[in-house]
DNA sequence: CCTTTTATGCTCATATGGAGCATGATAGGA
DNA sequence: TCCTATCATGCTCCATATGAGCATAAAAGG
């Protein structure tokens, strides 16, 4: 049996092949922790996603990812999801060097300091300014509207013009469109294909630009975080063990990058019994003291059972 | 810089150690169809799922899954997405040996025939019987609960005794509580840990097993279909292109493994303006004719914009 | 003509999500 | 001391989405 052209079959014949090829695994982590308000995400000076080599002696993937991060920042990590595994050509290291990248996704509290060196904690909006929406009076930066535009205008048919045009008012929000924080990957990919970003050659887009292609998967992490935050209540492992629903809610919000409704914020919360009084009151600089609340662990579990959206028959 | 004991660190001082190990990497496919209102799956032989090495000609791991398997099934793989990455040192194949497995799942409509020997599609629920609650009438297998109970009260300890218990009852809809669809991968899982399926020795339980661990993957992709199709329009990759609204809803019911309410179905389908009709009408057998209906691609690219979930403030 | 079967149209009650009014509690001045 | 700015909390109102059925239409087969 012939299989395409590249590789040598394995649907059936299996026995009758050369030894496949070895190569590099690695995994990439994306940490992420909100501190005051703000979300934050562990780097190497500041340009790159820490990422280690996966090796032999691990037991699996993600118990590999949770040893040297929980070795590097003392932190438990409370919840690791894998992301993506990537192994595109042009992420070839050395000549020819093909590697497999499998990056994952952690959520912890910030630990006092980075013991190592060149290790920090940086805002994740440093990278991607133009995902963060929560001052309402925040729009698109000219630069990016501006670029953006001339790339769909500037595509050689009609047809290609009207599709560029649609993606980017989609993905960003345009001609009357609303903003989607969950497409932070698409506007990233977006704007790298409309050569915005300097790791495309662009020079226009804001936002610190990463190694290889980190940003790229800080941009999955964040679209996917942004996606999740909304079924599952992961925001909690976020939290101090006491936390106020202002801060709950801040820290929501410092991942959607948007404003949320208090009251309806508040609302939801207690009614899924997410949390439950601690007893005690903060001692907040200003505005009326609020009460603490700490998480129901219990509801994990359960948690999972979520909507159906199908129209099901009892 | 020290990491943690298994590998050496790569947080900082990149130079300074031995060059990374070297591991297979190979595909792995789950490609799902539905024919005539049953799930189907591609297999090798029943028993296991298509898979093939990543070499370093293939331009990206999507890439070599899509050429071969379209080479395979000469139908076009509209729908692909990657599902998992496993490396669990229990898969090492021979002594030793490491491999990273990458998982895909693609959708597509059942080719003819399966042209290589061996290649052949199987009815998905011959694998997780369990899964398939289409008849209002189903319930969980005796063996199948009877097993579960076995297993929580048999824990060692009052504590380890409840949380089997109220894991088994909210995976498997005990207790009162309601079934839900896309616990499908916790199901197998369970039904590992408790000792049930043959590929953990056990005996009880119902359902063809796979080579290595493709059932777990199979239920993987499964779980994530059912979730994937509730907020997402790709139930018409498996479609032909016309089709009438029953053959929709049939094709949805496959999948999630449970009856919908006809006409809450079509309310939702209409409403949400996925369809448009093309003026023609079955001659089925029985009953009245049905308009066909083909899907409005246009759509596709909005769709991704659906419900936000969090009280968001305009 | 009557029964069975599948397709379609519509209605009604309830749940959920979006907005906003009103009041309670504190800190910091004027 | 009183007024204001700031948050925290309680509740109400409304539009829409979702769950359940009732009723009718249009075929095939006795």
């Amino acid at each position: 049996m012939a299989l395409p052209p590249p590789p040598d079959s394995h649907l059936a014949d299996r026995g009758a092949e050369p030894a496949p090829e070895r190569i590099a695994a690695e995994l990439i982590a994306v940490i992420v922790a909100v501190t005051e308000g703000a979300p934050r995400v562990l780097t190497l000076a500041g340009a790159a996603l820490p990422s280690g080599p996966f090796a032999s002696e691990h037991r699996s993937l993600q118990a590999a990812l949770r040893a040297w991060v929980e070795h590097q920042t003392h932190h438990p990590l409370g919840y690791v999801e894998q992301l993506y595994t990537f192994a595109d050509r042009d992420r070839a290291a050395e000549a020819g060097e093909r590697v497999v990248s499998v990056s994952y996704l952690g959520l912890t509290r910030e630990a006092r300091a980075a013991a190592q060196a060149g290790v920090s904690w940086q805002d994740l909006y440093r990278y991607f300014p133009w995902e963060d929406r929560r001052d309402p009076h925040a729009a698109l930066a000219p630069v990016l509207a501006q670029g953006l535009r001339s790339w769909a205008g500037d595509a050689p048919d009609a047809m290609l013009r009207w599709e560029r045009g649609t993606r980017v008012a989609i993905a960003f929000g345009l001609d009357g469109r609303p903003w989607n924080e969950e497409l932070a990957l698409q506007r990233y990919e977006t704007l790298w294909e409309a050569g915005l970003v300097p790791e495309a050659g662009g020079t226009a887009a804001p936002g610190e630009p990463m190694v290889h292609d980190h940003r790229r998967i800080l941009a999955t992490a964040l679209a996917r975080l942004r996606g999740k935050i909304k079924y599952r209540p992961v925001v909690f492992e976020l939290m101090p063990p006491a936390f106020t629903l202002g801060q709950l809610q801040a820290a929501v919000e410092a991942l959607a990058g948007r404003r949320l409704h208090k009251q309806n914020f508040r609302r939801l919360v207690e009614q899924q019994e997410l949390v439950e009084e601690t007893g005690g009151v903060t001692a907040e600089t200003r505005g009326r003291p609020a009460r603490l609340f700490r998480f129901r662990r219990e509801v994990m579990a359960e948690r999972a059972v979520s909507g159906s959206k199908l129209p099901l028959v009892r």
